[in-house]
DNA sequence: CGTAAAATTTGACCGCAGTCAAATTTAAGT
DNA sequence: ACTTAAATTTGACTGCGGTCAAATTTTACG
């Protein structure tokens, strides 16, 4: 098992990449992350997260502030994205080589981030062409922790008329994901919106052929490259 | 997680597949695996493993007789053959999907096995057309457990001049199967034993253009199909 | 056979990551 | 501002898989 030093302090064990792991995900976007929702993003009690949280703090991976929330240090911050750069390069993996479908390819990916070493990641990385998004859209940090750039904006920020390409489906829930997918509405879709009903109702937006209705909880998924 | 319910009682985690894949391999042969050699297969202490072996057998996954040894129970070796199948399975698919050498799939396999669900074991399986040998030789179970038949013996059970078909290099030893590998020596290739020097001395070996000598250690590694 | 060496088990302990219930702190609403 | 509700932490506990040292059992040999 190779040991990067560098991105690997001491205690560096399953149980700690997953609850970095979600902490990342509910910090992007500059928020702290609260106890209830880590304890949540890993079905645990808000009082073992608790717990965890303090030990994380201890070894300096997370920035804790007692009944406030929780964000990553710079050590922790790097250690989560080589787990999420693993993620990601598995689910393109998995997608592109070993055929499975977009929507079963975050449960396989997630049981298998922590297992995997560096130079597995690389072979992917190098069988893969290099990616530099996962099969739902989202971004694959590079392996020095920073992300490429885009031009992704929210669907929903738009407004009527404007022509696009999806770009990112912001959701690892499988059964969206499958619908969405029988429907043509993946990465790469050109895509028009037509009418956001107002109220939270429901988003119509055309494709190539087709016309989708969708609702609120479907389109604000979904990040856009305009033309 | 797909969990069978078939092959897995309660409490089946990573240490559970691990102590039994290392029992099974001890107890191919038909003798009983003692103490010492199944802490020595895991790396841990002869009392940490004494402790488990306890454990597994009040789970019925081991046959227990203290101070003598373990076995496996019916339930115990079909998981460890499940196990089995899942790592030879993995190495194959490293190789060839992968291009990994056949001295690195050893240990990633490994790391994965215990991690990899019904789903990836059967899509592995269907990308690989159902091969029935791992890269070094060793059979893959069938889904039931069963072992395909085949006619491998070992080499240095043969005479002088016997001619035949490498099938299998019984090793893990990453740094002999480079070795073996950089010399031709993988299973598929043709040979022929030309002598075995007596009190423990060199065994010659012919393939195709070559000669080989090889010590004692690596010869009795070998299984062959004898013409 | 008896004794010394080797193998094995037991006992006391540890660290990790959980649980639940109780105590505490923070936030929200009238 | 006060009170209640919600979020969070603490404390006492559990199970798992280890460690080490000591006790025990088995084995091997002169």
């Amino acid at each position: 098992m190779t040991m990067n030093k560098d991105v690997d302090p001491v205690g560096v064990n399953d149980a700690t990449l997953h609850y970095l792991d979600v902490i990342y995900r509910l910090t992007v976007g500059g928020d702290v992350a609260n106890t209830t929702d880590i304890a949540k993003g890993l079905s645990v009690t808000p009082s073992g997260a608790s717990v965890m949280l303090k030990r994380l703090a201890d070894r300096k991976l997370v920035q804790l502030t007692p009944y406030k929330g929780a964000t990553l240090t710079a050590m922790g911050k790097r250690i989560a994205t080589r787990t999420i750069r693993r993620h990601r390069l598995l689910e393109m993996f998995l997608h592109v080589i070993m055929k499975f479908e977009w929507h079963e390819v975050d449960e396989h990916a997630h049981a298998l981030e922590t297992s995997i070493n560096e130079g597995f990641e690389d072979r992917m990385d190098d069988l893969l062409g290099h990616p530099t998004r996962c099969p739902h859209g989202h971004l694959i940090p590079n392996k020095d922790g920073t992300l490429p750039k885009v031009n992704d904006v929210p669907l929903l920020d738009q407004k009527p008329g404007t022509q696009g390409v999806l770009r990112c489906v912001d959701t690892d829930n499988s059964d969206w994901l499958k619908y969405l997918g029988e429907q043509g509405l993946k990465p790469g879709a050109e895509l028009k919106l037509k009418e956001i009903a107002p109220y939270g109702g429901p988003v119509i937006l055309e494709t190539q052929h087709q016309v989708h209705t969708l609702g609120r909880n479907l389109a604000e998924l979904m990040y856009v490259e305009v033309n």
